[in-house]
DNA sequence: TTAATTAAGGACAAAAATACCTTTAATTAG
DNA sequence: CTAATTAAAGGTATTTTTGTCCTTAATTAA
């Protein structure tokens, strides 16, 4: 479905989301450690969540780390789909297509359309917060039990 | 949403579905060109569907080509996925996580879980047969129009 | 100010997916 | 039987994705 980079990406908000605030940033490690992740390619990732803030914030030195707003968690999940530029996604033809529209559809197109429309819904409801109070509940990334 | 491998797969049997039969065998050089694929690839791709005549049959020589049986038309499009070998698709975790389940969710679980049980309907209850129907219908791949 | 710590950034490496090419085998027509 | 045609099979090449490493920059604490 994803890359392992958006799916890194999304665990690794998810984890920074639960247990990182202004005062308690996370490190690299911990994160990569907690998401089971490559580190180094976890970092890239990371880099592109944090580039213009645009949804982690980051600060470097002695306690610096990776960290959220209270803000920022209230940003859809669709935001670290387009920060990691897997954005378009959900408007591919399902058979790859490049001329399948409505009006010339492939034989899947109107079977599936409402899947496709369920998916976007999925993540463009769905804030950053949301998810993490779920990983809370269901104990999942807690005590690295992934 | 699938590799190439599998986007080749599917539209390539959908074209031998409309266009074959016993009697007029298609060649590689036709399909790919129909489906807009590169014919070499096509070609690995194709032989993972004739292996042991499992959705698409072949026959070399002069006159020789790639063909369906009316019998296998009827076959689901779930066959071809199994065939190029991704058909554990729609079974990974949206997260990537490998201990994802019903006690141990992840935080999309329950919510991909009815999107995902959609996805799986589409591709066992359509056919072969029925999405070529479908093709010629809507002129998807008639006249080259992709 | 200096040393330590941490992310940023760039270059590089490995693996996988995609694509190509050449030879071989099967089949057919002459 | 021979030549032509077409897919099968194997190896190779390219591109993309994934992953690593090293140096630089920023920040902090002593």
């Amino acid at each position: 479905m994803f890359s392992k980079a958006t799916e890194y990406a999304l665990r690794a908000t998810i984890y920074i989301s639960q247990k990182s605030s202004v005062e308690k940033k996370l490190s690299l490690t911990e994160i990569a450690e907690a998401i089971d992740s490559p580190p180094s390619f976890t970092a890239k990732i990371l880099q592109l969540l944090t580039k213009d803030n645009c949804v982690i914030h980051s600060v470097r030195g002695p306690n610096g780390g990776f960290y959220i707003t209270e803000k920022d968690k209230h940003l859809p999940l669709k935001k670290i789909l387009e920060a990691v530029n897997e954005n378009d996604l959900f408007d591919k033809c399902i058979l790859g297509l490049k001329k399948c529209s409505e009006t010339k559809p492939c034989p899947l197109h109107f079977q599936y359309k409402p899947i496709k429309q369920e998916l976007i819904h999925l993540f463009q409801t769905n804030t950053i917060q949301d998810l993490s109070e779920k990983a809370d509940n269901e104990s999942l990334f807690i005590n690295n039990a992934i």
